[in-house]
DNA sequence: CTGTTAGCGCCTTCAG
DNA sequence: CTGAAGGCGCTAACAG
C-alpha cells in the first residue's frame, strides 16, 4: 500500500478527486438509456415523447445520486460556456464600477450565467492578454467595460465577437454601447432649480472635461438648454477638475474675488463635498444662503449634512441592460443606448424638504 | 446549394463559427505528429528529447496560424481550469470588496488564472446556488469573500476544495483565512496619539459592535493596551453605529452635555466625518483644538480638510495573498492570517505636518 | 521523435 | 423510447 501513490497519480498532476457520477451512471441507475437521460437533462422530454413518469424517475435519480452535469464537457461539446467575460480598467475605483457589475451580475444569473473579470489597469498589453484569455476560455460575450475614459479603442479580436460596451463608446459606432444620458440629467438638475425659483446667479462648479470623457460637456450642454428654455441665464462656471480638494480651493479663492452664488451646479458629488467645506469655511449654510445640486448620486451625496440633491447615474441598471443587449444578441440595435439619471432627493437646495 | 443550410446546421445551436485551428492543424503544418505539437505547447521538450529547432518550428507554426488551444478541451482533459471561485456578499459595497478584488486579481494573473466572481446578495439560497455553479465550471478553488459580518459559516460544499476565506472567519478554524490585525491597529492607532503627547482625555467614537463582526472589539482592545503600556488613560467610548449620521448626531449631543475632548478615535473614516461636520458645527477646529485618527484609509480620509490620519486597512494585499495561499496550497496553513494595517498620514492630529 | 489507441463527459444524429 | 456511433480538442501511455 505504501507504494501506490507513485503508481495511481499517473495521470500527471491530475487531481485524483473520487470520480464523479456521470449521465451515465444516472441513466444505468433509472434502468434508461443515456440518450434518454441527456434529453430529460435538457429538458427537451417533450420533442422525444418521453413520458412524465421515466422523466421524473430519471430526475429522482439525478438528486438521490447528487448529480451534477460536467460543466467542462457540456462546454466543449457545445463551444459555449454560459459566461459573460467582462474587461474593465480599473474595478477596484471605488463604488462605481462595482455598481455596474453588480447589475451585470444579477442580470447574469437571471439567464444563469457567471462573470469573469479582467482588470487591465488601463494597460494595454495586459488588456490584450486578458481579451486573449477570455476569448480563448469561450466566453459566450464580453462587456468592455471603462470607468476612466468614456471613449474607447474596441481591442480588434473583439470586433467580430458578441461584445456591449458598458459607460464608454467607440468611435466607429458599430457595436451596442450602454451610457447615462448625462444631457438629460443636466437639464433635470437645471429645471429642479429652476423649479425652485433659483433663475439667476447660479453656477456650474467644475470643468467641462475633454472629448474622452464627454460627461460634463453633456452635463453642461444640458444645463444650458434647461436655462435657455426657461429664459434664464447661466451666470457661468467655476472651473477646476472634478475632486474634493481642486473645488474646495477653486470655490474658496472665488468666493475670496466674488460674491455668494444663489445656486451651484456641481458636476459630481466629490466635488459637492469640496464645496460644502469651502462654503462651510465661510459660514455659509446650505441651502439658505446658497443651494447646491450635484451629480452622481453615490454614497458621499447622502454622507453630507445636509445631503446633497444629485442626479444618481443608474449604474446597477446599466450593468443589468449590458447583459440583457449581449445575451438577446440585439446586435442590429446599434450605438449608444442612454439611461436616465435620476434625482436623488436631499435637502441642499432651497424649498426642499428633505 | 440552397438546400444545404438546413443539413449542415444539423448541430442544434451550435454557433457556426468558422472552424478555430485545432493542434492537428499546427502539426500537420510543421510535419510533427499531434502528440509532439501537444508536448511543445505544454513546454515538456526536455522530458521527451525533443531538439530544439523542431520545437522552435512548431512554435513559429503556431504563431503563423494564430493557433490558441482550446481552454474547454483542456479544462475536460485535467479536470482543472486555471479559474478562481469567488464567492462574495457584497461585491458593490463600495471601494472595500474592490479592492480585495483588486488584489486578487493580479495575483491571479501572476498564476496565469482568471477570477469567476458570484455575489450572494446575503442571500443564504443564492449562496448556495452560486457555490454549486462555481464548482460545476471545476473551479480549481475558491475565495470567499465578506463585507459586512467577519465571522460566516461556510458552506458544507466548500469543505472538501481548496477554500481560503478572506476577511472572515468560520468558528471551526480548520481553513486558512486572511483578516486585517485589528488589535494591532488599534495599538498603533493609540501610539500614534500618545507619541503626539495626548495622553488623557482622548475618547473612542463608535461602538464595539458584536462578535459576528469583531473589527471593532479588536480595534479597542488595541487600543486599550497601548494606553495601558504608556500608563495613560483611556477617557471612554462615544457609542453610535459606524455611519455618517449616527457618528454626527452622536458626537453633537455629547459636546452639549459634556466638554471639548483632546482627541477622537474614530472607528472607521465614515465617522470620521461625522465628527468632522459635528466639530465644524461647534467652530472648533482639527487639529488645533481636537486631534482625530481613524481606521480603513479609505479615499474618504483623504477628502476630509484637513486629511484624516487613517490606519489603512491591506485590502489589496489580503486579496493578493488569498490567491497564493490557496494556489500554493499551503492549506497545512490553516487558521487566521493577519495582515498589518499602515498609518496613513493626514494632518489631524496635533503636531503632525501633513 | 511518430502513430496508435484511449478517454475526459456530454450531445446528437440515425436506424430501430 | 433504445443502442450504437461519431465527435468536440486535447492529453497521455505505450510500443515502436
Amino acid at each position: 500500500v505504501a507504494a501506490a501513490p507513485a503508481g495511481n497519480r499517473g495521470e500527471g498532476t491530475l487531481v485524483a478527486r473520487s470520480r464523479r457520477t456521470t449521465l451515465l451512471d444516472v441513466a444505468k441507475q433509472a434502468g434508461v438509456s443515456r440518450t434518454t437521460a441527456s434529453y430529460i437533462l435538457n429538458d427537451r422530454t417533450e420533442q422525444m415523447r418521453i413520458s412524465e413518469e421515466t422523466a421524473a424517475r430519471v430526475r429522482a435519480v439525478m438528486d438521490e445520486l447528487e448529480y451534477r452535469p460536467n460543466r467542462n464537457a457540456q462546454n466543449l461539446r457545445r463551444a459555449q460556456t454560459k459566461t459573460i467575460g467582462v474587461i474593465s480598467d480599473f474595478v477596484a475605483s471605488g463604488a462605481f464600477s462595482s455598481q455596474l457589475l453588480r447589475g451585470a451580475n444579477t442580470a447574469a444569473r437571471r439567464h444563469d450565467h457567471l462573470l469573469m473579470i479582467g482588470e487591465t489597469l488601463g494597460d494595454p498589453a495586459l488588456e490584450t492578454l486578458l481579451v486573449e484569455e477570455l476569448l480563448d476560455r469561450q466566453v459566450d460575450g464580453i462587456i468592455y467595460l471603462t470607468v476612466s475614459a468614456s471613449t474607447v479603442h474596441l481591442p480588434d479580436r473583439l470586433r467580430d465577437r458578441p461584445t456591449v460596451l458598458l459607460n464608454c463608446v467607440d468611435p466607429n459606432l458599430d457595436v451596442p454601447a450602454i451610457l447615462p444620458d448625462d444631457e438629460a440629467g443636466g437639464r433635470a438638475a437645471a429645471e429642479h432649480l429652476l423649479g425652485a425659483g433659483l433663475r439667476r446667479d447660479v453656477w456650474v462648479v467644475g470643468d467641462a472635461g475633454d472629448d474622452s470623457a464627454p460627461a460634463g460637456q453633456n452635463r453642461i450642454r444640458g444645463i444650458r438648454q434647461a436655462f435657455r428654455d426657461a429664459d434664464a441665464d447661466l451666470a457661468g462656471i467655476i472651473e477646476c477638475s472634478w475632486d474634493v480638494q481642486p473645488a474646495r480651493a477653486a470655490l474658496a479663492t472665488w468666493l475670496d474675488a466674488r460674491h455668494v452664488p444663489s445656486a451651484l451646479i456641481c458636476l459630481n458629488d466629490r466635488v459637492s463635498l469640496g464645496v460644502y467645506q469651502a462654503l462651510a469655511a465661510r459660514g455659509l449654510a446650505i441651502p439658505r444662503d446658497v443651494s447646491v445640486i450635484s451629480f452622481d448620486g453615490s454614497d458621499l451625496a447622502s454622507w453630507l449634512d445636509p445631503q446633497v440633491s444629485s442626479l444618481a447615474l443608474p449604474l446597477t441598471a446599466m450593468g443589468d441592460m449590458a447583459v440583457e443587449v449581449l445575451l438577446n444578441a440585439d446586435h442590429h440595435a446599434v450605438g449608444p443606448l442612454m439611461l436616465p439619471l435620476l434625482l436623488q432627493r436631499g435637502g441642499s437646495v432651497i424649498g426642499e424638504d428633505s
